[in-house]
DNA sequence: GTGAAAGCGCTAACAG
DNA sequence: CTGTTAGCGCTTTCAC
């Protein structure tokens, strides 16, 4: 099965191979008959073009690259469904890469997006610090974007949420509950996600005089296992359990309610328990789940349009030194989703 | 930010491209000592191969497109990381396609896919029918392996699991825990797994004497919401709910375990529920899901094997009339993972 | 309005 | 062992 190319349609019209590339690309002024001499001899063959040879010619391949720590978290697959819904209205492809949350591979896949030649590149780095070198080095070649998480001391456009307000709202919404001493369980301080979370939590449980004890504080990974075995933690014999339990993500969230339920600790009369993201399961759970909602939908069409206007001001890097001004960070204000999880303030 | 050439790199280390190409795709012989200065200079440089012009010419892009119905049900998620995994194993890329269940899109993403020469097509159809044109178009222009669900008429590979017989063990199961009646819970019947496990519940619950009453047989589509609607109607007032509800994926079950505890209907006390794909979920639903297990990286393996003997036996088609000798069909069996929404057997 | 021809970056003959 | 050269399929000046 040999590809069609330009040249056949082009014989078979009777024209020459330009003219065929302008009917098809719909650009430089064809006589009508021509146009429909071309299509009709296109047509015929079942042309398709080469994408490759156009992206060649071209240097733009009308494909961008999505980087992100884990396929399998719920959060980053709707993220990516967002972020291809709002490319398709631009008329680009996705090409998207799993992380698995590894600084090494996520390198890797950033060098061959690079290599590939995709037009920009929206990540959220799996890691703090460790991710840095590789988001950088690719942002001095492509346009790139940062998504919900970002690496520290990188100079590139980045488009998220306001976790440290967030998290406020959490508190607030918990202390009007009643509680008056909290948990926080999240992932290592190895990204910004549970670093600004936890930042948030910390400040305005101090401000709202709710005690944290510092054995409460769980860093794990972002993971239900890890919610289980830091709820049984929290609840084992001998210590003084919160009044309620703070989780950097739904999933770990999820885990220490079903660890709750497994210890016959009761949710929210015991303790309250709040997640992060509102994932679909997150209104599944027994209970359904308090929970932080995230603007997906203008994260992604924001940072589709960060990358257009990256790729506008010329080629290369987001913002630092050279070319465009500095780069734009932009906070989204998340809003906060009441379930059974929690009990309603007085 | 100019990308650095094979031209830029031979100049600076005195050799011709042609050397460079050598060295650097490591085909061809070239004395050490050039070998040497050659990574020396592409290091220097900061050189990386453009993939896209490496792609032109030897019409090969190392890239392999796989298009599922869904990038949000968490089965498909998962199978898409077995895959990638495989292919990693054989240093190629995967590029993801998500066909939101519709047909028109799925053949917009392949038609794109083979316009990009992708070395070969990893496709889960979405419908039984309607997918069936675009596929067979597609398989004739390119190696295409389907998986998990299949299209008919066409004469494509295909790897996944034998749902008749699993229908039979999770039948067998719910009998040996007394089901004597039973509802069946799936999508419309326009795609390969709900048939045929819609055929495989059958058929068991002939032969067990299982009741199945012709208003049990719910068809809606996969998503936790179906199955919760589903589950209402079931226990609705009026009718005689059956003992069993055979669900044909776990976001339906999950939904239907959900209604029954809203429904104060017990499980699996007064109804037990089974799933099917055994994703993460399932272990975490109130009580967790009894379930059949597929072989992700078992089907995902045979999947990027087929692709490449397709490619070795020559370009197209995966079976077909021309080339190679029939399609491959293989249907791995499935394990019953059994947890709390079913009761253990006599 | 249309054609001829150059060239994107790379690799594979073919010479030497 | 290494260099020269042609050309993958497409777009785009530059002539006519």
């Amino acid at each position: 099965m040999q590809r069609v190319t330009i040249a056949q349609v082009a014989e078979r019209a009777g024209v020459s191979t330009a003219t065929v590339s302008r009917v098809l690309s719909g650009r430089g002024p064809v006589s009508a008959g021509v146009q429909r001499k071309v299509r009709r001899a296109a047509e015929d063959l079942g042309y398709q073009v080469n994408s490759i040879a156009r992206a060649l010619r071209n240097s733009r391949t009308d494909t961008v690259g999505m980087v992100v720590p884990s396929i399998s978290n719920p959060f980053f697959t709707s993220l990516v469904e967002s972020v291809e819904h709002a490319l398709g209205r631009e008329g680009k492809e996705l090409f998207l890469c799993d992380a698995r949350s590894d600084p090494e591979i996520e390198a890797r896949r950033l060098a061959t997006l690079v290599a590939r030649s995709v037009d920009g590149i929206i990540v959220s780095p799996s890691h703090g610090t460790l991710s840095g070198a590789a988001v950088q080095e690719t942002a001095d070649r492509l346009p790139l974007v940062q998504l919900d998480r970002f690496v520290g001391g990188t100079s590139t456009d980045w488009v998220g949420v306001d976790d440290v307000a967030a998290m406020r709202q959490v508190m607030d919404h918990l202390h009007a509950g009643g509680a008056r001493s909290a948990a926080f369980v999240g992932s290592l301080l190895t990204n910004s996600s549970t670093e600004q979370r936890f930042a948030g939590f910390r400040r305005r449980a101090e401000e709202l005089g709710i005690a944290v004890d510092p054995g409460h504080l769980l860093l794990g990974d972002y993971s239900v296992d890890w919610g289980e075995t830091a709820a049984a933690r929290l609840f084992a014999a001998g210590g003084t359990p919160p009044d309620a339990v703070v989780c950097a993500d739904d999933l770990i969230a999820l885990g220490v309610t079903r660890a709750c339920r497994a210890h016959g600790v009761d949710v929210p009369g015991r303790v309250q328990v709040t997640g992060y993201d509102n994932i679909e399961f997150a209104r599944l759970s027994e209970p359904a789940l308090t929970t932080v909602d995230q603007p997906r939908e203008r994260i992604a069409a924001e940072a589709v349009r960060l990358l257009a206007a990256a790729a506008a001001a010329g080629g290369s890097g987001g913002g630092g030194g050279e070319g465009r001004g500095p780069s734009a960070h932009i906070a989204l204000v998340p809003s906060l989703v009441v379930r059974d999880s929690t009990r309603a303030g007085a």
